[in-house]
RNA sequence: GCCCAGGUAGUGUAGCGGCCUAUCAUGUCUGCCUGUCACGCAGACGACUCGGAUUCGAAUUCCGACCUGGGCGCCA
């Protein structure tokens, strides 16, 4: 009965496992395999005048990653890893591997992140790349719970869409028989039905299509969004749950992540402290005035240099809030004091924008005068506004892009890293 | 969309008009090796993105194409 290479102690006895090989050391007489499965590796040593025929055969036929069986006794020894090898009774080849390899699994020799991406499979079978996603796997598990135990309901809405609602970003068009249809740049417009529909609490974790051609590290084509929106809350509730989502996000990769950590030799994992600072817009463009030498003023998007900036001052996760309301999507609610302000708000990382939410506007005349505004049509949100003229509550909600919260949990140099199979600018296959 | 930098063995690199029959590492193959842990030693194998141009001579210069990375813009 196989068993994980993990659970091989020196206390185990005899063993079975099934991997990959992961490097050998041939010294002639004695021979040592690393074999490796997704729990870790272990040593197998092959003392040659000892072993038989078969185990032998196999052992000069088998090459670097390919699959196979290995049972036998585990000695507890000192000078092998984990403290403990396995001496083979048997060594069955299961699958064997083609060489050259695209890459180098072992990694002496580095390889390129397009290199990397094309022979993705491969990739991901290092230890530090699969870690990524255990971690990212574990995020969007306590994403779940912690939702659900706050009694949100899980939807899901389309990703094809007829017309480009929101503004702002560009879409990608697509073929739906007859009519023009789109890839869907984010769920608001349905979260916000949603409320309509009396839900109170929903969340949706899905792929958001953004047709931009960007070419940087922090963007891409088709991200993760975690998405959430509340009734009868406003921008103050909302980002509460979102700090308190961010820590216990934290708090469970923290928990229960460290052989990931480790892996990606994270020492110093922290867990970001509550709460976090409320830094309004008008004094983020202050400081961003102050650092650096573009020119930047009151009204003007934040760019990535002023994002940098800010960040560096403020060295922790903060949000940005009291947005002028022109730079703002038409679904944010203005504030009654003072319209020209909105209630919507960011949640930042230093290195970048982690989230952005609002308490929307909910009267049905005040969203359609927002989208006139704007410069968009109303006649083309009839499905969107229909619902805000049959008791459409007070609400609030936030978007959250689940690869930078990944990236910038692990301090990963490019957000593609915190994806399986990236699609980028360039990027279409695997 | 704009700007910059690149494309050399499977992988990562050096070379930047003649010292190139192209460096080094890793890999693969062969031989030697009983405690390796980036095992070691010896030998072999394997590459200049494509098309034009300049030149006695081009991996190296120029033009074009294709591909890639990054920054900016926009965007989350």
């Amino acid at each position: 009965m196989r068993i994980p290479i993990q659970s091989v102690t020196p206390e185990t006895g005899s063993a079975e496992i099934v991997g990959w090989v992961h490097e050998v050391r041939d010294l002639g007489g004695l021979a040592f395999f690393l074999i490796r499965d997704r729990t870790g590796i272990i040593q197998v040593t092959i003392p040659k005048k000892k072993a038989s025929e078969t185990v032998l055969s196999a052992v000069k036929e088998v090459s670097r990653e390919s699959v196979v069986r290995v049972s036998g006794v585990v000695k507890a020894i000192d000078k092998a890893p984990g403290g403990r090898e396995l001496v083979p009774d048997t060594f069955q080849i299961i699958s064997k591997s083609d060489s050259p390899m695209p890459l180098d699994v072992v990694e002496k020799v580095p390889a390129e992140l397009d290199t990397r991406l094309d022979s993705r499979f491969l990739d991901a079978r290092r230890p530090r790349v699969s870690a990524v996603f255990q971690v990212r796997s574990a995020v969007m598990h306590a994403t779940s719970d912690f939702l659900f135990s706050r009694d949100f309901i899980n939807i899901s809405t389309p990703k094809i869409v007829a017309a480009a609602t929101e503004g702002g970003t560009e879409l990608f068009p697509i073929a739906y028989f007859e009519k023009e249809a789109f890839l869907n740049q984010s769920p608001q417009l349905y979260k916000q039905m949603m409320m309509a529909a009396g839900f109170e609490k929903v969340f949706e974790i899905g792929p958001i299509f953004r047709a931009e051609e960007h070419n940087t590290t922090k963007h891409l084509n088709e991200a993760t969004s975690i998405d959430i929106e509340v009734s009868f809350a406003d921008h103050l509730d909302v980002m509460q749950l979102l700090e308190d989502l961010i820590i216990r996000i934290y708090s469970q990769v923290g928990d229960k992540c460290q052989g990931a950590l480790d892996n990606l030799e994270i020492r110093d994992f922290e867990v970001p402290k509550a709460p976090f600072p409320r830094l309004c817009y008008a004094d983020a463009i202050e400081i961003a005035q102050k650092k650096i030498s573009d020119p930047i003023e009151y009204g003007d998007d934040i760019g990535s240099a002023a994002e940098r900036a800010i960040g560096e001052e403020m060295g922790t996760h903060y949000f940005i809030v009291d947005w002028p309301t022109a730079i703002r999507p038409y679904y944010a609610m203005p504030c009654e004091d003072d319209p020209a302000i909105c209630k919507a708000f960011d949640l930042m990382h230093p290195r970048m924008e982690l989230s952005s939410g609002a308490q929307r506007v909910h009267q049905h005349d005040l969203l359609v005068s927002q989208i006139q505004s704007k410069g968009l049509n109303p006649d083309n949100f009839e499905f969107y506004l229909t619902p805000f003229r049959y008791g459409m509550p007070p609400h609030a909600g936030w978007g959250l892009g689940a690869e930078r919260l990944v990236m910038t949990m692990l301090g990963l140099p490019n957000v593609r890293e915190a994806v399986l199979f990236p699609r980028d600018r360039h990027r279409l296959v695997p």
